[in-house]
DNA sequence: CTTTGTGCAAACACTTTGCAAGTCC
DNA sequence: GGACTTGCAAAGTGTTTGCACAAAG
């Protein structure tokens, strides 16, 4: 974890940001969640070893990890928000059954879906490349538009 | 939708609950919304009827419909909750790899799954029965435990 | 007539924003 | 020193709660 502290400050400062105690605190805190963390887990942890850090404080820090990739968010059941620290990982995709468009489901995505089967079914979906089929923005308005049961 | 407002009407009272004008307004507004609806849609809709109608009524009508089973909630991302009428829809299954059990996916996972797709890529997911494998609690701990790149 | 539901207003919880002081580089 | 961050406090949002009155059964 130490020496990809060097990456992650370069990262903040590739898109001209400042590398803070805080920051750091924070990215540490993340990390320390293995998987997702949510903001109350990461804010209680960082108050551990800093008490005067504020709220919005963290807030702001999280906005800004996600906007330059360090970190991803996914919503998870009841309004829970959680982080992580982002990686490369396996992709899935989507399949139009009507143009056959191919698109890359992002990891923040699948993550999110992956975290509704655990949370919901506790099962720990091991596909390294799933394929779901529907049908794609364009063609969804030219299709038989069918609003049926799902 | 007439000739269901009967059920309805009896779902509620056989949970001790009352029909009242408000209710049967709300259940009305949530069936207009095909599909998934949000609860500031289903507070519009109402309104236009009556414009009495207060927030808090919503809420608690919301939560009540929940428990009684009428209608069925699903968390989409950023802390949205969709509501709709509960009803019978397409399986949906999680097929363990290790041992072969096979989990019914809910009704209610199956649409935060959907609305994921739906959200951040415009995809609408068109498979009528969908198998995800992977490995189910009971396997989670005995096999590999893996825990490497999800 | 009893119990439950509604509307209103206040209370809460969570998140965002403005700003002066502090800090990184 | 200049630009970015922080902490604090205030303002927003969205949800919940207390209570008197109204309505359902």
């Amino acid at each position: 974890m130490t020496h990809q502290k060097l990456e992650y400050e370069a990262i903040i400062r590739s898109h001209g940001g400042r590398v803070t105690p805080q920051r750091v605190l924070i990215l540490d805190a993340i990390c320390a969640g293995e998987g997702h963390t949510t903001f109350g887990e990461i804010l209680t942890r960082v108050k551990l070893t800093d008490p005067s850090i504020d709220r919005s404080t963290l807030y702001r820090a999280l906005d800004f990890f996600e906007e330059v990739g360090l970190v991803v968010s996914a919503e998870i059941g009841k309004g829970e928000k959680v982080y992580e620290i982002a990686r490369q990982k396996p992709h899935h995709h989507l399949v139009c059954q009507s143009c056959g468009r191919e698109i890359e489901i992002g990891q923040q995505t699948m993550r999110q879906v992956f975290d509704i089967f655990q949370r919901q079914h506790h099962f720990q979906i091991g596909m390294k490349h799933i394929v779901l089929l529907g049908l794609c923005e364009d063609c969804q308005s030219g299709e038989t538009e069918s609003p049926g049961p799902m």
